[in-house]
DNA sequence: TCTGCGATAATA
DNA sequence: ATTATCGCAGAC
């Protein structure tokens, strides 16, 4: 896969349907939150701050609406590109240390809204590339919202600095 | 390096 | 009105 843009993620937020207030999805389908209702495997996005874009993998089954909120990433391919898609990066750290900076980087948007994660030809997937996830990542809090606020359901690899905020 | 605030639009 | 955010300005 040379040429691509890829790296390695490095903080997650787990977003728990019916049990999580935060969730897009606490309360019912609708037409922007279908894709967390839909098999997992699948990339739900969505739109926020009238702005951005943020990407989560659908991990429940069919109408179990759970994902996970893909936070930021360690670029390990396609630097150069992931810079002309987000010139506002001062630094390469910059590129992906953001739920939002990840998509504008990869060049995710609305036309990824419940691609196969799975399939080669969706224009994302996600792989094994043999690294383990660390034995002992930081579990915190999740960022950014005003419900279930207590809820540590926030992971990221210690120390990491493509980490969003410590 | 850190903090506060405005941008900007879909959803409810 | 709120929002699963970001970038800029200004202070230090």
């Amino acid at each position: 896969m040379a040429g691509e843009r890829s790296g390695r993620i490095v903080e997650t937020e787990a977003y728990l349907g019916a049990l999580d207030p935060a969730a897009h999805s606490y309360r019912r389908r609708s037409t922007r939150n279908a894709t967390m209702f839909g098999p997992p495997g699948h990339l739900y996005v969505y739109f926020t701050y009238g702005m951005h874009w943020c990407c989560n993998p659908v991990c429940g089954e069919e109408d179990e609406p759970v994902a996970v909120l893909i936070r930021a990433l360690a670029p390990l391919t396609g630097v150069e590109q992931m810079r002309a898609l987000r010139p506002a990066a001062r630094r390469d750290r910059d590129l992906c240390n953001g739920p939002a900076k990840l998509c504008q980087s990869l060049g995710i948007d609305r036309r990824h809204d419940g691609a196969d994660l799975t399939a080669t030809d969706g224009g994302v997937t996600i792989v094994d590339d043999g690294t383990s996830p660390p034995d002992d990542p930081m579990v915190t809090t999740r960022i950014g919202i005003s419900q279930a606020v207590n809820e540590p359901w926030r992971w990221y690899v210690r120390d990491d600095p493509h980490v969003s905020r410590r």
